[in-house]
DNA sequence: TGTACATCAGTGAACGCGCGTTCACTGATGTAC
DNA sequence: TGTACATCAGTGAACGCGCGTTCACTGATGTAC
């Protein structure tokens, strides 16, 4: 006979339920305040209301929470950014505005998580592993770079791949300066969707793909 | 009489000498490994071959020695900018391709200090405080757009503050993703020198600052 | 449906360790006369 | 130039603490028959 029969279910049924999941989001907490390397797993541990021995029914070491902190992060960044990009409906500019919201709004919602995903120096012995979800969300901005691009006649189409860089670069810049709590948070006058989007429209103007404001330089 | 007199001096003369610098020095190297959260105060004082104890000659605290890594860290980043600049001698644009180059240097040869610097979620105490070298480095951007912007007639000039913000955004993200040793370094075909110059240049023909390859729609 | 057993997810106590910080101290350096 | 004193920058021992991790354990859950 299965829990969760019947609707009487406990809240959380079976032994504590799903303590996974509840540590994983009490070291997002925490990384959130102290850092990947400051936090601690006792406090995890407590934050979720179990022994300090808990965690390690579920994670090898600390190592390894925090390895799925980043890892589980890429799975929802990427399905966050599919859906936000929707296969380029209705157009491929609309849809990639709406692929840059969805960037920065991941990056401030789940700042841990970003800053695990991201942070350099990070996960010294696990050199070369490859999370799958990271590549797939770098696959979904490398389709909707294609997509615009191909508004462009054949012979004028910059290297998708290097525009992709770039695009990446300009979100990554956005969310960590200004839509994060950080140093340049106050100092910008503009929401961090604004100074995105009008850079990269600007940027997009630049390769020929938007009809540009000001380049034109001197027709009529 | 002073020490240093008649070329006599001792390496570093002066009790242990200029622990102050060393103890720095030590504590980049090392947050450089474990983050800005991770790094021991203790470990510094080891790795500078002096007792655990003596920091505190130097510094109030733990969280004082951080601080001055990121003042440090700024005045240099300035400095290094400012000359790099050079009052847009020759011109503004190859003086703007130097920034860019002095930007990434920095960040790539300095990465604790650039860490200290960005990291969000650090200075929980420190609210409000504001690093003078901070503003001067964002200052140099700042006339550089504007010396950009002078190229351009009056009426089609971008605002200035929101164009030093795009580009401070494109350079950090390169800096990040590219030039320190993260997720992406290995990735990219390319420098993140040429990664940052390529994104700066369709940027400024977005603007209209640069005759650009692809935009001019349909002339001729 | 009932019973016996295996498994699973937790407890709680304990360990050794390195940390940040303090303290009284000491010996070298700088200064007044 | 020499001496007495103040200051300065270090030592080394000690503290209390929280950490990561291990261990034998226990009681709830799932399963075979």
């Amino acid at each position: 006979m299965n829990r969760s029969e019947r609707g009487w279910r406990r809240p959380q049924s079976y032994h504590h339920g799903n303590l996974k999941e509840v540590l994983l989001e009490a070291a997002r907490k925490l990384i959130e305040q102290y850092g990947p390397t400051g936090f601690s797993l006792t406090e995890a541990a407590r934050l979720a209301g179990v022994s300090p021995a808990a965690p390690y029914r579920h994670f090898r070491d600390r190592e390894a929470l925090l390895a799925e902190v980043a890892r589980a992060g890429f799975e929802r960044f990427a399905a966050r950014l599919d859906m936000a990009w929707n296969n380029g409906v209705p157009t491929p500019l609309t849809a990639f505005e709406n692929l840059g919201r969805a960037y920065l709004a991941f990056a401030r919602e789940e700042p841990a998580s970003y800053t695990v995903m991201f942070e350099t120096g990070l996960r010294p012995g696990t050199e070369g592993e490859t999370i799958p979800a990271a590549e797939r969300a770098f696959d979904i901005l490398q389709k909707a770079a294609a997509a615009l691009c191909r508004q462009l006649p054949e012979s004028e189409r910059p290297p998708v791949k290097l525009m992709s860089l770039h695009l990446w670069a300009i979100s990554h810049g956005v969310a960590t300066l200004f839509a994060q709590g950080g140093l340049a948070a106050g100092k910008a006058p503009l929401k961090s969707e604004e100074i995105l989007e009008s850079a990269v429209l600007i940027y997009l103007q630049g390769l020929g793909i938007l009809p540009g404001g000001n380049e034109t330089p001197k027709s009529i």
